[in-house]
DNA sequence: TTGAAAGCGTTACCAA
DNA sequence: TTGGTAACGCTTTCAA
């Protein structure tokens, strides 16, 4: 066993098990053709040095680097971490590896850090959202490998997508409050400026009220996000103070939502006679929450699982072989809060 | 702007500003003497021809990769990707990067996990836990690279360590349930045979209570980690009907102690008169449940921004230079559950 | 400040 | 089944 700074090579094995250094690159490949004794007298060398095949130059001279490059905006967040959990998973056998960058919900790190990954030369792209700068657009477009927009349904994809409309998500909610005869309905969400699929969602709640006739006005946005249990709290305070007569408020996400409920529960107004509530996500808290909380579901997990799949897809045909679009419905979960 | 698949090198960029591609190559080093008007020519090529720069190939010549091997149990856990996230966020100056690994909570998958991240010859690795299968911990020990183990005080560790005492703290939770006047007390966790840290707060817990002459038969486990709020709510169904006399139970998380509480709160027990319940981990929902939960806070983020400045260190002066441990104290955030 | 040559550790390619 | 040679794209090193 070595133990000096310098990690072993392949020739330092292949002197070891007298062979050249590409039979045992060949050893190393389940695929290649090695005598049985030989590949084990080799295996069996390169645990005694301790040898691990070096990627940084496998990767240089086979011109593949088996990284899969993936943007959330936060891991941080429940949605996103299930949906690369589920994607990492769904990938273990394609020996893909996921090089993971978080964007902080802002288009200029997004486009750092996009940099940044590409230049590892990743097999393929998934980043979160479909809002980008120019340059991000460029680079992504130039990029020659595969990219695929999540979680949104872009208007100007810029290649492959798995996602679904936030906007609609939030026109369901909708529907779902009225069919339960509220007709003043506000909305909790962040500064949206930073969040497109909260301000997309936000969008779409409301669009959906004017097309029903119905106020628009109740909207109370927290600061920056990612916005938290405590801050869909005083949200809910503010909207109570603003608009007292508010019979429903949907809110960004589940975790919103549940803040949004205790600071009902705290003041006595029941729930939904008084204050119907609404989620985003599906998030555990939604289902144990007591009440708990009607949300919808995009299932976070099925995104990451259509991603990869339709990442092995296109590494194995290529981008003409693949359908441009996966898109995911949106489902109401129907809970005791509205 | 080249649109082909095959990507521009150093030597096209070159090539189009007229000089060698070792300028180019000082060109994109800050630091590197190049004149300003050839590096402003070389950086318009590069801009032209959609060029990045291949740290594949960077990496492999200067043998540094700017890679941090990071491994974690879940992604789906929100105190490890604090860690994570603060980690990542204290090191974004240092240009290096974090390639995170999940174990799944499985010392066979850490194993194969771990073998494929020092492959991609990271500076240094950064593994959650101090329980490792034999050939781990050879493979860490001979890697020549600085390892750090953290969320844990592991007893024989092989490198350096950021953690703090699983057992201790939760022996610090019986104290307080002690204190408050509760002598018949609960631990509900997960199977701990893959769950280490929950295994070390399981027998913390039992310890003190042994050591404090009380019951230690009071012990509901769910299945294979991680352990959800719904189980959380399942165990503690569990543990009043074995156990109806039961005063206080902590639970091995904060998510597993929400779920214990409705589950009281749905049989209308009060608490915590009638069951006191604490948890672990300060998520946001032990401070926005209704009651808040008491728990014990060892925060994920100090772990993680403590990590990444003995990373730097390690990197910059060496092991040697560099205290062993840093060991976090947990705190009790005692709350109205308890 | 710039350039030429060599080499990082592996694998593609061709030959035996 | 095995080996020799060259090359992946860059940076180290040395020289001008």
């Amino acid at each position: 066993m070595v133990k000096t700074g310098k990690s072993a090579t392949m020739s330092d094995v292949a002197k070891r098990a007298g062979v050249s250094p590409m039979t045992v690159s060949r050893a190393f490949k389940s695929d290649a053709s090695v005598n049985a004794e030989t590949r084990a007298r080799i295996l069996e060398a390169a645990e005694d040095l301790g040898y691990i095949l070096d990627s940084t130059a496998s990767n240089l001279r086979s011109q593949k680097t088996g990284f899969l490059a993936v943007t959330i905006p936060s891991i941080n967040n429940a949605n996103f971490a299930e949906t690369v959990g589920a994607m990492t998973a769904a990938l273990r056998d394609t020996g893909l590896q996921v090089l993971l960058g978080y964007t902080n919900y802002d288009v200029d790190e997004e486009e750092r850090l996009i940099a940044q990954l590409l230049g590892r030369r990743p097999e393929a792209i998934v980043v979160t959202g479909g809002t980008h700068t120019p340059r991000t657009r460029k680079l992504l477009e130039n990029a020659g490998i595969p990219v695929i927009e999540t979680w949104d349904l872009p208007t100007h994809p810029i290649g492959h997508v798995v996602g679904f409309s936030n906007a609609e998500a939030a026109r369901m909610m909708v529907r779902h409050f009225v069919a339960q005869g509220f007709t003043r309905l506000g909305f909790i969400g962040g500064d949206a400026s930073r969040d497109t699929r909260g301000l997309d969602r936000r969008q779409g709640f409301f669009d959906e009220l004017a097309k029903l006739g119905l106020d628009t006005a109740r909207h109370v946005a927290s600061g920056p996000p990612p916005i938290t249990m405590r801050e869909g709290a005083t949200c809910m305070a503010e909207m109570l103070e603003r608009w007292p007569d508010t019979q429903a408020v949907m809110c960004v996400s589940d975790p919103v939502a549940f803040g949004a409920l205790t600071e009902c529960q705290r003041r006595g107004l029941s729930v939904p006679q008084q204050m119907a509530i609404g989620g985003f996500g599906a998030y555990d808290i939604s289902e144990q929450s007591l009440p708990r909380i009607t949300t919808v579901d995009v299932s976070a997990a099925e995104i990451g699982v259509q991603t990869a799949q339709m990442i092995e897809a296109l590494l194995l045909r290529g981008p003409e072989a693949v359908p441009m679009r996966h898109v995911i419905t949106p489902r109401i979960l129907a809970r005791e809060t509205s």
